[in-house]
DNA sequence: AAAGATAATGGAAACCATTTTCATTTAGGA
DNA sequence: TCCTAAATGAAAATGGTTTCCATTATCTTT
């Protein structure tokens, strides 16, 4: 799993961890280090196989309460790209990229992060947001924003 | 079902259902129907429900197959609003409502269409797609935006 | 450093929306 | 009306996620 040389996520999460009642455990610290080690936008199923050749008594079953835990706490989140399995990434924060984006493959399911444009996507969202909390009486704490098409290596073929 | 008077939407569509090479049924008709009558954002069982009682021969299977052909012909649109099970709603067009974007309530699963302050989004979206084809050489043809939070009803308790 | 209370765990089974299979029926051109 | 490929329903399969429950591990209290 390649901890390089530190201590991986798990002492900063500790904390906020614990915070919310939870205990702090083998599995979780896992967890948290793949994800936080990852660029990709990882499964369960994902997350699991990269944990179990260095912690093979970890179960699935636990990933995926930790993953629920993680989403509550909004420590990440939880994406639906249509390809039949839920995915997770980091949420922005200290060790969280920056809010970004997707770009979503309809030919071969690759996700893009994007970054730029952004702000005056931003911009404007927040602009909505308070038309829509006003008009609607709707209490906005987060978006969803994709982009569905075909990607480069899908547009030449 | 209630088809009123008319004929439903099914001589409307028949044309462009036989253009793409698929033959006419009263399941596919009666799918047609119930999605146009619709005002919310139905699940296949939803439809299902509503067409047993007057085509109990129509089972849920059918159901299935017509919603994945009139979402690949761009008839309707499949939405996951994060409750476990797909829903569907006709697209923008001659019988459809116009192009909207959606406020889901995480409380109660609630899903509200809006229709305002979608032009400056269409414009903003418009610009950055252009943005983000060129420098991803991706072709975009589809977007996805949605608000989370907390509806009227939830804010209040 | 132990003990106790209770949260967390893993494995198996359950769940459940959707898909697949396949024998039968139907739509629609000839 | 006939014919053939497309469409269908019922049942079984699929597969990601949850639930169950007996066991284990964490962390607070001694
Ligand atoms: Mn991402
Ligand atoms: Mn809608
Ligand atoms: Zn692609
Ligand atoms: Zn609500």
């Amino acid at each position: 799993m390649g901890h390089g040389h530190g201590k991986g996520p798990g002492q900063w999460c500790h904390g906020k961890f614990r915070g919310c009642g939870y205990r702090m455990t083998t599995g979780r610290e896992a967890v948290l280090d793949v994800l936080s080690q990852a660029n990709e936008h990882l499964s369960a199923e994902d997350i699991y196989m990269k944990i179990h050749p260095v912690y093979p008594a970890i179960g699935l079953t636990s990933i995926y309460r930790t993953l629920d835990i993680l989403v509550n706490i909004g420590l990440i989140h939880k994406f639906d790209f249509g390809h039949g399995r839920a995915r997770y990434e980091l949420t922005e924060g200290p060790k969280g990229k920056r809010h970004h984006h997707h770009l979503v493959c309809t030919g071969c399911g690759r996700v893009i992060d994007y970054t730029d444009f952004i702000d005056e996507e931003v911009a404007l969202l927040k602009k909505t947001e308070e038309g829509l909390s006003k008009k609607y009486n709707f209490r906005i704490d987060n978006h969803l924003i994709q982009f569905y098409g075909l990607c480069d290596a899908c547009n030449r073929s």
